[in-house]
DNA sequence: CGCAGGTTTGAATGTCGTCAAACCAAGTGG
DNA sequence: CCACTTGGTTTGACGACATTCAAACCTGCG
């Protein structure tokens, strides 16, 4: 999941045309930043912390769709209806803009059209990626697969000891992204723990040893 | 999976640019279009029939990752390397364009990037969509859920007496696109013949009584 | 300290996968 | 025309893995 953020698409004085309308916004873990079905009034770049997309079927089960790290933009373009969830999984930081703006934007300048074209379609990549982790991969494969997920995109400090990070996910987060349920998910940590895979502290802190340990598991 | 084709994203010049080095090409069902990881050369649009998008896990398993009806785009814009299989579901009529010549035109028409766009999100969407199936659906929900999408998009004749259609799609296939086996695909295609949901003919040829019913049991 | 939320662990259940056999439709050759 | 083959499909018996239900366990916080 590499995007790149609005900031990275716009030439100089695209930018300050935005910085006049942009507004940055601070979100608690948890928060709801968009209802699924709502019309879309803005955009948004996450400039710290980890926003998760999310469906729900008529049932009340909940299925993860995506998530958004740093600096990634949020909100489909163009699409008048918005089919998705969108939560703060972790405290978030965003810079929000209103959508005529944006959009503006996007008509005049054939470089960021392009740029987002890039961008969608990697996230199509992604999502794909995912479809294959879900649909034929085991338990602790798909549990190895988030770990490695996460640890990619969230800026893992590696060291001799290993590679750290912090989950920004909790334990029902995972499931949902995973398509599992919570203990199915606390299972296959605990198992990856107790093998040396990886280590955890407070729940949420997690060491790698060796990351093409942890790759292997995940298939 | 609603894509526009490229014909509907063209004007009428750009059409007749593309008609001097467009070529029709045939396929039999089976037949594999490009493979993994190969440079892509031409672009092609869907005429005829039904073409799958697949990934392979190292241990050989395969996901369907998408499916292309007519007159959807095949090949992935701007990308240098291919991350899919593609091969004809069914016997497949293809529109094939050089890539250079698509490219040139997207690049001299604002409208058409615009195009692209659009369908590229509509395809995130229809990928999201599919990981909600593969992650929270039982296997009866996920077969309903399969019907009910290839019902929709290729063709089916509506009559009183229900809605019919040829599946493009083997066992194989179904139980590669919805992470199932084949045996279990099997039982919840008899299982919903047996309540009466569907009705089917020759092991390909479906009838739908009543859509709604149908469209219930896909969850 | 004691409560509350999230997490871990355990035992029992159920769904789907695996292995194996029967079945069916279409095509080939005697 | 029928026996035989072949590939795909269906059905059955059994086992494995994930879910469910329930209880114990941490960690942070009042």
């Amino acid at each position: 999941m590499r995007h790149s953020g609005i900031c990275a698409v716009l030439t100089a004085s695209e930018l300050q045309r935005l910085a006049q309308s942009a507004r940055h916004t601070r979100h608690d873990a948890g928060a709801p930043l968009l209802f699924e079905n709502s019309a879309i009034t803005s955009y948004a770049n996450v400039v710290e912390g980890v926003v998760k997309l999310s469906r729900v079927l008529r049932d009340g089960k909940q299925q993860l769709v995506g998530l958004q790290f740093a600096p990634d933009l949020l909100g489909r373009l163009f699409g008048d209806e918005n089919l998705l969830n969108v939560e703060a999984a972790s405290d978030v930081d965003l810079c929000r803009v209103p959508r005529n703006v944006l959009e503006e934007l996007v008509a005049s300048s054939t470089e960021l059209k392009q740029r987002l074209l890039d961008q969608s379609l990697q996230d199509l990549d992604d999502a794909r990626d995912w479809m294959v982790t879900l649909g034929r991969k085991d338990a602790q494969q798909r549990v190895a697969s988030l770990l490695l997920l996460i640890a990619k995109r969230s800026g893992a400090d590696a060291a001799d000891t290993g590679t750290s990070f912090d989950l920004p996910l909790s334990r029902s987060d995972m499931a949902d992204f995973l398509g599992l349920t919570i203990e199915t998910v606390s299972r296959q940590i605990s198992k990856l723990r107790h093998e040396g895979v990886i280590e955890v502290a407070n729940h949420r802190r997690v060491t790698v040893p060796d990351m093409a340990r942890l790759a292997h598991r995940a298939g």
